[in-house]
DNA sequence: TTATATATTTGTAACGATTACATTATTGTT
DNA sequence: AACAATAATGTAATCGTTACAAATATATAA
């Protein structure tokens, strides 16, 4: 996606896609790396010297109201951004802390007891140990 | 569960069954409402007046490391706890904010992608409104 | 263009949940 | 009873997040 295309994808969301909204969407998109806001924050502050926290902090915000990107809870101390808003699970690994993408068969699920409930966001973590940490330790 | 069946059930997890430990693991098992720290503390600072928020949050710290309690990240902004360590999901209400238990099929997941990974933890999280408040409102 | 209104960004202060730490109390052992 | 080890307590510190007011940028209308 190119910096015009960005514009009115945050237009079509209902988002006015300031300088700072469009540098933050476009460092996820090119960056799938499940980012904090700090991690964004440090980021982009080197590009973007008058860049402010709180303006990472508004955008991701709004960015999650307006479902254009995933909040991810995997860990208890720390709130993760996620631009691929399509339905996926996230693995963490506890020993190098990364976070990767998984597909599963949500239909598959098969769940019980809470029939008749509305669903409006399913999220399937899980933690471990990584293929490559596996291998390395 | 009886006082004597928790103090042993603590011990067979290596955890020596202070009154406090005691108190904070029948509230759990009582009153199976996935409680915060907060709830717990609310809850029995009235019966244990010298009771203090600080031996709450190391109780649940360390019943989650014996294993003996599940740490249920659903939500942002609050840790909560569940006695039941059986493999199950959550599901939270976003009018009423009640969390309930739900059974899944883990092995149909049909987990693609991240083959060769070790799984140590799965959690599965729905949010959505349940059916109470879908007929009351 | 200029004036004006609106929206956004910025930086600091405040907030709240959690943790660190030192002190006190409790428990177990000799 | 004396001692050592463990746990509980209360306060202070920490850290991620939010509130808020001032400054800046953007859009609109005359």
């Amino acid at each position: 996606m190119g910096i015009e295309n960005v514009a009115q994808y945050l237009k079509s969301h209902g988002i006015k896609p300031s300088y700072q909204r469009v540098r933050v969407f476009e460092y996820l998109i090119t960056n799938r790396n499940h980012p904090t806001v700090d991690t964004v924050y440090k980021a982009l502050a080197d590009e973007i010297p008058t860049l402010s926290k709180t303006t990472v902090y508004n955008t991701l915000k709004l960015f999650a109201e307006k479902n254009i990107v995933l909040v991810i809870n995997i860990e208890d101390n720390e709130i993760r951004y996620d631009a691929d808003t399509s339905v996926h699970g996230h693995f963490k690994c506890l020993k190098c802390n990364k976070v990767y993408d998984f597909q599963f068969d949500e239909e598959n699920l098969n769940i019980k007891s809470i029939e008749g409930f509305d669903f409006h966001q399913t999220h399937v973590y899980i933690k471990g140990i990584c293929k490559n940490c596996k291998m390395n330790y």
